[in-house]
RNA sequence: GGGCAAUUAGCUCAGUUGGUUAGAGCGCUACCUUGACAUGGUAGAGGUCACAGGUUCGAGUCCUGUAUUGCCCA
């Protein structure tokens, strides 16, 4: 065994042991729980980041965590689509051979596409699998496999037919860039500095006019769609404008009339009161439009360039237009002023360009009726959501619900299932491929040529991916999954709306508790992304610290729901904790090897020595406190007890005992009994670890169990009995019967006896290897005491203790130090200062009385002894008594330098 | 404008229902080739828990407000 871990030799190899050994794949429940997680599927856009291992390291924790309960754990794996990410990647890459989309035409462009995919899944697969997650890669599945479109196909039709699916002209957000509309929740929207521009409009002539009546102002950011005008609005309630209202004004540029309109959506405080409506460009003009019947006049195409519409503007880009039309303004003075103005536009996600509201034909979800019942999952408890606060916003937004706007003019995705009669243009909704028109039987029909949004088909994805609209025995078997495992940011495009489809198609919650991670931002806390080039890449940093190291760091660096810093620092920490569990477990294998019989329970073995009993003691109360926290999905507090019971007690204090009960001419029977309780323990914390570590817990636990490492690749595989292996050993259980009160405290005392010493050694410089001598004034834990000499003496580095009830005169010359009611003299004439030494003692009995006046203060109040709970009391009552006897020893101590 | 979070040691963070003298890792200081581990060991220094009120016998923890930062929605 090497001195230092090496993951890179291990990780690859066991995963590899795993997977030939079939450890991931679940079979059939029959009457066991299940505990499945769909893994959330990673986009075939490019490669994984740190946030999917994020993901995956809580998944695959969870999931093994239940494994090892002995459910019928599964973990789905698989990859989307991402329709419009993916496309636009590709157009990227084929742009580097002077390449579009059209000049290849959509069928090779999609064959493009699939090789794309076909590269990028491999790598996922790869990529997972180095992160160590456990799933079944029978079972995985890509958003656009033929199960899944099935799936989609099926969806549609039975909304369609349900009145649920619907195509109609809306305004719509509108990427020119992509070319393609897109859902309210893939627009960013985002604020910059820019301008609000008052422009006065005249009014047409009429009886009684007065001055003021001759024109109205209006403000505007966006002054280019004026020429989409079709009104002016004002408030109804506004005094200003009331004699206006059903009058006409003239549109400068174009001289066109526009009505001047009365409506509750135009805010009084903004710009002048008085607003400009296109309803061709502006979700709230439509809305406005709407109401009084406004037209709609299109002035900007779908290639974000003025139409035919804008007259002498035609063909000018956008921002052209506008920068014109304010020249042109301005000389036909009509611009009364423009200020300064917080400018918010919604822009593309995908590609960032500036989004353009625009009528167009799509296909919307209608959604009120699907929120309903995933509104009342949360209220009546069928879906937890951790943390709880999230599902704050949850309800929020489905509360709010907007339709879904579900056609994307695309060529990478699912092909709208609807076919268009060219006859008598009716529409065909098909499972199949439609060959004839349902109303007229026309043979001749075009099928929609756009896509639907990727989102269509991952809302279907807990049970699309377990073979639905089949019903097939997995569905049976593992519908409704367990846990949904993703970032918070993705609640609305995802969370909730596999809820409203699960509920709709399956008639239950998808899951029953959806766990929010945070997302992973680097050192500074700012937002991991592409161009800062401030992601670790999580291969990288597995080829440097181990996939055990990153993931440990990870979990234990986050709570529920917030944000994680990740650093490398705290990764090294991570991979320092691998090598201690190496270390460990190489110790053990080197000390126990002459005694290596079968692994037993720890349960099974009785400690003898304090030692003994208390880690056992220990590994029985982390045992349960590590199991109560998984149950509350608090992980990190998980990791860290761990690492706190194995490094700071097992490694630090077990260990280095052991190495004394195991020395030669130590009793056999107390030898034999060390290595077997060594080998208990190590087996615990493995199994306790293991969902955080898995690769090295599994790689110790082989070497434990006496499994040769290069013939776990080389042996024949059996599907009745694969080998044993951590993986699927049974999470333990507490054994509460063997914890034990008294060895825990006087084990501590003895802790804290060795630590004094050594800490007094080192404050008057004598060299750690140099054994001075020790008095112990034990009282009445003189017996105790007495036995635990050798290991004081071992531990500490000192002469055999020589311990007393108490000496009937204070030691001269020496240290004196106070460890409860035990007082520790350390001789050393010549080497001590005593008048440091008594200021030493001085300054601790000052803190002493300190803490007694405290202590005597809360007891004495009247309120405090009534009203807190009796033990607390007690517990001060204890507290008082032994700084009393603290301070009695102290001002002895002080008094035998007179 | 509405909502949510964060603010604890030099840095990064824990601190679950209120109850000993607030913890860890990294960093820092000093010492150590101690037969598992220098990716280590031993010991140590370091915090008026953002601020102001309040509830309570008792507040890092609960309530109200303020400040700063970040995120989400409109």
């Amino acid at each position: 065994m090497p001195t230092g871990y090496e993951p890179g030799k291990v990780e690859q190899r066991i995963y590899a042991f795993w997977e030939r050994n079939g450890y991931f794949k679940t079979r059939r429940a029959q009457g066991r729980k299940t505990f499945v997680i769909s893994m959330p599927p990673p986009n075939v856009t490019g490669a994984l980041h740190t946030g999917h291992f994020l993901a995956a390291t809580l998944e695959d924790l969870m999931v093994r965590y239940h494994r090892m309960l002995g459910e019928a754990a599964l973990y789905v794996p698989g990859e989307d689509h991402a329709g419009i990410a993916t496309q636009n990647v590709v157009e990227k890459h084929i742009a580097e051979k002077k390449q579009t989309r059209h000049t290849l035409g959509r069928e090779k462009f999609v064959a493009e596409v699939w090789e794309w995919v076909a590269e990028y899944k491999k790598r996922i697969q790869t990529q997972t699998r180095r992160f160590g997650a456990s799933c079944d890669w029978d079972r995985e599945r890509f958003t656009l496999d033929d199960g899944l479109s099935r799936a989609v196909r099926e969806v549609f039709a039975r909304l369609y037919e349900e009145g649920l699916i619907y195509r109609g002209e809306r305004i719509i957000n509108w990427c020119p860039r992509c070319q393609s509309a897109i859902s309210d929740l893939e627009v960013i929207n985002k604020d910059s500095d820019g301008a609000l521009t008052y422009i006065s409009y005249p009014i047409e002539e009429f009886p009684g006019q007065t001055k003021q009546q001759r024109e109205i102002t209006v403000a505007t950011t966006r002054p280019e769609t004026m020429l989409g005008d079709t009104a002016i609005a004002v408030h109804p309630k506004d005094p200003r404008y009331t004699a206006l209202i059903g009058k006409c004004a003239i549109l400068p540029l174009l001289n066109r009339r526009i009505p001047i309109i009365a409506d509750t959506a135009v805010e009084l405080e903004f710009g002048a009161g008085a607003v400009k409506v296109t309803p061709a460009h502006d979700p709230t003009d439509f809305e406005i439009g709407q109401r009084h019947n406004l037209e709609q006049i299109q002035v900007i195409g779908f290639d974000a360039h003025m139409t035919a519409n804008a007259g002498p503007y035609q063909g000018l880009d956008r921002f052209e237009a506008r920068k014109q039309i304010l020249e042109d303004l301005a000389k036909a003075g009509r611009i009364v002023k423009q200020e300064e103005y917080n400018v918010r536009s919604g822009h593309c996600e995908r590609c960032d360009t500036v989004i353009e509201p625009l009528i167009s034909k799509q296909w919307f979800v209608k959604m009120a009726p699907l929120a309903t019942p995933a509104l009342n999952a949360v209220k009546y408890g069928q879906l937890k959501i951790v943390p709880e606060r999230f599902e704050k916003t949850y309800v929020e937004w489905l509360t709010n619900i907007r339709d879904w706007n579900i056609s994307r003019q695309l060529w990478w995705g699912h092909r709208i299932p609807a076919w268009y009669c060219v006859n008598c243009g009716a529409v065909t909704v098909s499972r199949e491929d439609a060959v004839q028109c349902s109303q007229c039987g026309s043979e001749s029909i075009e099928q929609d040529p756009d896509v639907l949004d990727t989102w269509f088909s991952s809302w279907l994805w807990p049970f699309s991916t377990l073979g639905w609209p089949e019903n097939t025995p997995d569905l049976q078997d593992f519908y409704p999954t367990a846990m949904l495992e993703t970032g918070y940011d993705i609640i609305f495009f995802w969370v909730a709306r596999m809820v409203m489809a699960g509920i709709h198609f399956m008639g239950t919650v998808p899951f029953h508790t959806v766990y929010l991670h945070g997302l992973i931002r680097d050192q500074h806390g700012r937002k991991v992304s592409k161009s800062l080039k401030n992601g670790l890449d999580p291969i990288d940093t597995i080829d440097t610290y181990g996939s055990d190291a990153l993931r440990y760091t990870i979990v234990t660096s986050s709570t529920p729901g917030n944000d994680i810093k990740l650093n490398p620092d705290r990764i090294a920490g991570g991979r320092n904790f691998s090598n201690k569990l190496w270390n460990a477990g190489r110790f053990t294998l080197i000390q126990t090897a002459g005694y290596a019989g079968p692994l037993e329970p720890l349960e099974k073995l009785k400690g003898k020595t304090i030692a003994d009993r208390w880690i056992i003691s220990r590994a029985q109360r982390v045992t349960q406190s590590v199991t109560e926290q998984m149950n509350a999905y608090q992980f990190g507090e998980a990791g860290r007890q761990l690492y706190d019971f194995f490094w700071g007690e097992f490694c630090d204090w077990y260990l280095e005992v052991a190495k004394n009960q195991m020395t030669e001419g130590q009793p056999e029977a107390q030898r034999i009994l060390t290595a077997r309780i060594l080998r208990a323990v190590l087996d615990r914390s493995l199994r306790l670890l293991h969902p955080f570590m898995p690769f090295v817990t599994e790689e110790i636990w082989q070497l434990l169990i006496g499994a040769d490492p290069e013939e776990m690749m080389t042996r024949a595989i059996s599907d009745l009995t694969p080998p044993p292996a951590l993986i699927t050993a049974p999470w333990p259980e507490a054994e509460l019967s063997q914890c034990d009160d008294a060895a825990e405290s006087e084990f501590d005392l003895l802790r804290q006896m060795i630590s004094r010493i050594r800490d007094a050694k080192k404050q008057v410089a004598v060299e750690p290897s140099r054994r001075i001598p020790v008095l112990i004034a034990a009282g009445d834990h003189l017996q105790a005491i007495r036995r635990q000499g050798a290991l004081i003496a071992q531990l500490a580095r000192t002469e055999d203790p020589i311990c007393k009830k108490q000496f009937a005169e204070k030691p001269a010359d020496a240290i004196a130090l106070l460890v409860e009611d035990i007082e520790i003299y350390l001789p050393m004439a010549g080497l001590i200062d005593i008048s440091k030494e008594k200021e030493r003692l001085r300054k601790e009995s000052a803190k002493t009385e300190q803490l007694i006046a405290q202590v005597h203060a809360k007891l004495s109040n009247e309120q405090f002894t009534s009203r807190a709970k009796p033990e607390i009391v007690q517990a001060e009552k204890d507290r008082l008594a032994a700084a009393e006897e603290s301070l009695r020893k102290l001002q002895e101590q002080i008094a035998a330098f007179k």
